[in-house]
DNA sequence: ACAAAAGTGTTCCAGGTACACCCATGA
DNA sequence: TCATGGGTGTACCTGGAACACTTTTGT
């Protein structure tokens, strides 16, 4: 990584990207009934963000997303989604793209790439948290999960991001399969209960939901859980696919 | 407008927009019971294209959209909405571009902005036809309504745009209020219908149909149309609004 | 009077909600 | 055996689909 480090301080090296036009991925997790979203923090500073990318001159657009997800969580073949491009002429943050490359050894002027204006097209993913390392990238000293309602202050327009892209889910995943991905392998009914009253902000009546979700053939009950708890314990489902039927 | 062609000719003001990246307008109108797209065609070629344009340096990506559309219509404050951003690395069309080009006298170099990579975002914009005055820019002699089952063959992948456009429309449009753009001041009940079955590519039966739109609260019913036919009239209808009770 | 299309009323069914009840478990 | 929470059965409600019927109009 010190290389490529090394390769960021080149001026030229900054010629292989597309330029002002940039990736911002909203990757979401879950765990222990909280919603949780991977945040970078810029190395040396109190800046956090996104993670993000560039967009190599001869690189699909989603390429450079899947990209970005590989590096930052070592997942790849996993709902990624484009939702939406953010385009306001203000969204740059110069003071804030100054602290970094300063605090970077970067050298730079006042006409740099990275202080002006960028576009940004917006994907999400959602991740099943136990599976993911996450791994800082250049510029970043921390990669870390931050529950959804004890996000720090991000650059940018980094939070609107963020709420777009959970509108976005609201909206557009399948109820029927909304933890597919994001839950670990095997899970109790309230577990996704809680998962989709997160992610939709709503109470679901325990009842039907349960009944919806039988109902809809993707999830599979294996054994009970022990639970020690004093009550009937729970049991334990598996969402499974076309192909996987026993 | 031959003074901005002469602006075009000049390197320089190619500097003044984001470079690489475009905007791409689906203008849909609705005539005679049919969907019709807004299609450019370049000036001295048998190149066709949507309407698009730039974005410059300081200017917000919707103001841009909404600039084509109101350059190209003369419509303002209509229904406009982005989709989705295209970038796969191989959406140029470089032979198409030097066409264009060399038909309108624009010099250029085999390295020349225009002949790179674009990434482009979608816009869609449902328009009342009726009230529409196709107007053709910068480089493009025509600006016609074409039915959609006889749009010609376009560049780049605009045929993709158009076709994501109107998925985007089925599942997006809030059903209640389809129409409310497209159509003219009145219209029957067929004429809603017809629109709505058009976009949502399905039949709708026709009297549950009916009682949905009058339930919306959306609609108002005026007077009875003669139409000479040797069956009932059907009555005329027309949108309201909120602020329009009465 | 008849045909054709518009408008209205009625029934039926699916999916969702609400609620009652049973089951399992450890204190 | 009781409290707690998971799982299931049932009644009810609402919105949509299907269909029958009435109304209007020109031939």
């Amino acid at each position: 990584m010190g290389q490529e480090k090394e390769e960021y301080k080149n001026k030229a090296n900054w010629d292989k990207f597309l330029p002002g036009l940039a990736i911002d991925c909203v990757i979401v997790g879950y765990h222990e009934r909280e919603l949780k979203i991977l945040i970078m923090e810029y190395e040396n500073t109190d800046l956090y963000a996104l993670p993000g990318g560039f967009i190599e001159k001869d690189e699909d657009l989603d390429k450079a997303a899947s990209k970005v997800l590989k590096e930052r969580t070592g997942l790849k073949d996993i709902y990624l989604s484009q939702f939406h491009t953010f385009g306001r002429h203000d969204r740059s943050d110069t003071d804030a793209m100054k602290i970094v490359m300063e605090n970077n050894d970067i050298k730079y002027d006042e006409n740099h790439w990275l202080l002006r204006r960028f576009v940004s097209v917006g994907y999400v993913a959602l991740v099943d948290y136990k599976a993911v390392a996450p791994t800082p990238g250049i510029m970043s000293s921390k990669c870390t999960w931050f529950d959804l309602d004890s996000i720090p202050t991000l650059i940018q327009d980094h939070r609107e991001i963020i709420d777009e892209a959970l509108l976005y889910l609201r909206n557009h995943v399948d109820n029927k399969l909304l933890g597919a991905n994001l839950l670990v392998d095997t899970f109790t009914m309230k577990d996704l209960q809680k998962l989709h009253e997160t992610i939709l902000g709503e109470k679901l009546h325990r009842t039907g939901f349960h009944r919806k979700m039988m109902d809809s053939g993707h999830l599979k009950r294996l054994g009970k859980k022990k639970t020690g708890k004093a009550h009937r314990s729970p049991y334990l489902y598996r969402f499974v696919t076309e192909n996987d039927m026993d």
